[in-house]
DNA sequence: AAAAAGCATTGAACTATGTCAACAAATTGA
DNA sequence: TCAATTTGTTGACATAGTTCAATGCTTTTT
């Protein structure tokens, strides 16, 4: 098994307790892939086949505005996840784009597998339900920051919370992240205060 | 048992299969409270320490804002829940309030009960996940929504979603929750077009 | 039934942020 | 290494949404 499958076993560990015959039996259903930058992992449309954790590299999701302008979702780097839950889970067509920004290295469960994994090992169930829990605060306290805060303050919290991806993405992707123009942001970064 | 639980046993049945003895099991922790309108359920600070399903009323949650106003994060009513997720599961000081804006009818969990229950139906936390997904999804297109739609559009679509809670709540609540002024809300409706 | 409190509306002035267009700088790719 | 593309900056102007203050309308309280 890889060395870089650690990342994951850490991740999976943290919080959990599964044994190393669970951890085995989970990796064994994540299907190692490399994925050149700039690649399209989900398009409109399509139903979402994959839920991966990132074990290298940068990716987004986001929507399509009708201007056509890109709205990030969200940018998933080295141990979060990244799909599309919705279309994942229901196998709907999805109304987002899920693309690469750097080369990614990933771990790809399809639903059938995590299905089984779900079913036998139920502590899993547990683990993707506090991981959910989780997720669901972020974005609360991201709706709110957007409703109470400024740009500039958003802005600032975002690269306490995200130097790491501040680094590696675009700024104008950050901008649309944090729902103010790429203009808009230059000149918040121009700002002397 | 009282006949209103019915609305709370057609939730739990609606798309997981309990059996009867199961759902009993779950109603008997559920302890039946009576709060009168205007009530606080939760301040900043405090530990919470209910998950409630509305059986009847509707009730808020939501952030103080700096300057003293609410920031309205959500509204539930009928069969939704209350509850502060993070300070719930985590058992940490709120940084939210949870309010009556009716007289409500809730059925109450209790952590450990919660927990408990978890032990014992493991089917449970299935269900459990896959709530946590519906509402995850549903902040995603909210944040979208507050990022690319214009206040004018938040709200048209807010009164097709919840025409219910659009008649139960004083306007500027909504307003919030829409992440706009009292005025400018008024000034929508105002407009013709 | 009167007083008080909360809620909705409106006007006028103001501001944070968007738009468009031009350009400069950096990165990519042939 | 040069051209092409992508990314970031800046200026001038436009606008969606805010702020504050006044006013009247409901609902609640006494």
């Amino acid at each position: 098994m890889d060395k870089s499958f650690l990342i994951f076993r850490e991740h999976l560990a943290h919080s959990n307790d599964f044994s190393s015959e669970e951890l085995d039996l989970i990796l064994s259903k994540m299907e190692h892939k490399r994925v050149p930058k700039k690649t399209h992992l989900l398009s409109i449309g399509e139903i979402c086949d994959f839920e991966a954790f990132v074990l290298k590299g940068i990716g987004i999701s986001y929507f399509i505005h009708e201007n056509g302008s890109k709205v990030i979702l969200s940018f998933a780097s080295e141990s979060w996840w990244l799909s599309d839950i919705e279309s994942f889970h229901r196998q709907t067509p999805s109304k987002m784009c899920i693309e690469t920004i750097e080369e990614m290295e990933l771990l790809c469960l399809s639903l059938k597998d995590k299905e089984e994994l779900l079913q036998s090992i139920p502590k899993l169930e547990r683990m993707y339900r506090l991981m959910l829990q989780n997720h669901l605060v972020n974005y609360q306290q991201r709706l709110l920051a957007n409703i109470a805060h400024s740009g500039k303050e958003r802005y600032q919290a975002f690269i306490e919370k995200y130097p790491n991806v501040m680094k590696r993405v675009p700024q104008h992707l950050i901008a649309s992240y944090l729902g103010i123009t790429a203009e808009f942001l230059s000149r918040i970064r121009a700002d002397k205060n």
